[in-house]
DNA sequence: AAACTATTAGGGGATTTCCCTGATTTTTCC
DNA sequence: GGAAAAATCAGGGAAATCCCCTAATAGTTT
């Protein structure tokens, strides 16, 4: 289950995009406002996968994190583990960089259709980075940009599935190996064997590196 | 050499401290300034351990951080390696507790001497907790704070001497302790005695949890 | 249908860490 | 100046990981 919190000004998309969302049966939902303070309840309090977030909200221009850009850097920092998606209707090609420097996972312009929404939540949740096509198509500087299509680009680190990031988990919390098997009810063997696929697809060195990148990154919490 | 960057609002006090610290010679003075974005420019680009914080900046009250509350709150989640030392006049104990709860890992009065300030910097930048017995004395909630004191309190992590951390970062990069030992010019024994050192002080089980209490908590950068 | 991935599992041997004890020199602190 | 902490080195054995190999099953994607 992917769950998905939406922040933006006006409600008619609010509902909008509650409704398209909530027809996915592995997404759940949220919730959504206009009010930052809000969202910020949210993740401390429940389980956010995904932050779509609306760059331009109006009611905040005045407040201390006056647009979407502050938002941003402030959840990628404070809550390494949630990614954020802009959705935005400008999708000038320094607003996504911006958007990206910022620490976004995603770029979705309000004026393409829902199907690059969900597709994009999907790819961001999984590990990847996308970019609408809409939004892509000024952009000159994202070297994996190809010729006008939507990108999913696969993260460098988030490679693990939900059964690696389980055995990485307890492997942070000092359990041996035979530990994690015991844990997980499987064999001291298929626990080595997902330890070393972890080691290969992170491309470091041993699991030494592999905690301190997973850590670091904030693929798992401690 | 401990790097040090004071935000205060009278420029008095601040040539009076940066004279003051620029005596110790392990102290490396980064600068110092009464507006906060020159602070946060200075973490951004140089490589700061100690910021010595005012709690009221007069010239701040309109602006988006407005207290020293939140500015450490800011630094303490944005720059986790960061240590900050509230330095005030007004020391009442809800005061302290509250910039303890920002993330601050010392309190120094400004009605104490200097020396207080020193000590606290030195205290704090091994890995402690530093409060002057001018701001603990009315403090009742502080459990190991004794008699009206200075209090020196060792952090549960932070323990490591600077060879430690050595270590420690060069095995958070994956490398074995052959490797560390070659690049330190010491035996794999002595390496094999910090890493046994280190498990033992943080009370974790094995290297492992060591290295993932050490990213999250910002002991070692990656 | 074929290709790919996730999850599971095993053998065997090389390498590394872990754990115990003990010791010397240097540095730091009071 | 003397105590304490830090940093250095060592031997030996147990435990764990790392690395090479293979391989079955289930599910997804192309």
């Amino acid at each position: 289950m992917i769950s998905i919190y939406n922040l933006e000004d006006y409600k008619i998309i609010r509902d909008g995009i509650k409704y398209l969302l909530t027809q996915e049966p592995d997404f759940k939902w949220i919730g959504d406002s206009r009010d930052v303070d809000d969202l910020y309840a949210a993740l401390d309090s429940q389980n956010i996968d995904i932050v779509l977030l609306d760059i331009y909200l109006d009611g905040m221009q005045d407040v201390k994190t006056s647009n979407g850009f502050e938002i941003c850097r402030y959840i990628t920092n404070n809550y390494p583990s949630v990614k954020v998606i802009a959705h935005s209707m400008y999708d000038d090609s320094d607003k996504v960089v911006k958007m990206f420097a910022a620490g976004a996972k995603g770029f979705v312009s309000k004026r393409t259709g829902y199907d690059y929404l969900i597709k994009g939540i999907r790819t961001v949740y999984d590990g990847g980075i996308f970019i609408c096509s809409e939004s892509g198509k000024n952009l000159k500087n994202v070297s994996d940009y190809i010729n006008g299509q939507a990108i999913e680009l696969k993260a460098i680190n988030e490679f693990f599935s939900k059964r690696e990031k389980e055995v990485l988990e307890l492997m942070a919390k000092g359990f041996l190996s035979k530990d994690i098997a015991k844990e997980l009810f499987i064999t001291e063997k298929t626990v080595e064997s997902h330890r070393r696929n972890m080691v290969q697809k992170a491309k470091v060195k041993n699991t030494m590196e592999l905690i301190s990148l997973a850590i670091s990154r904030g693929i798992i919490k401690t």
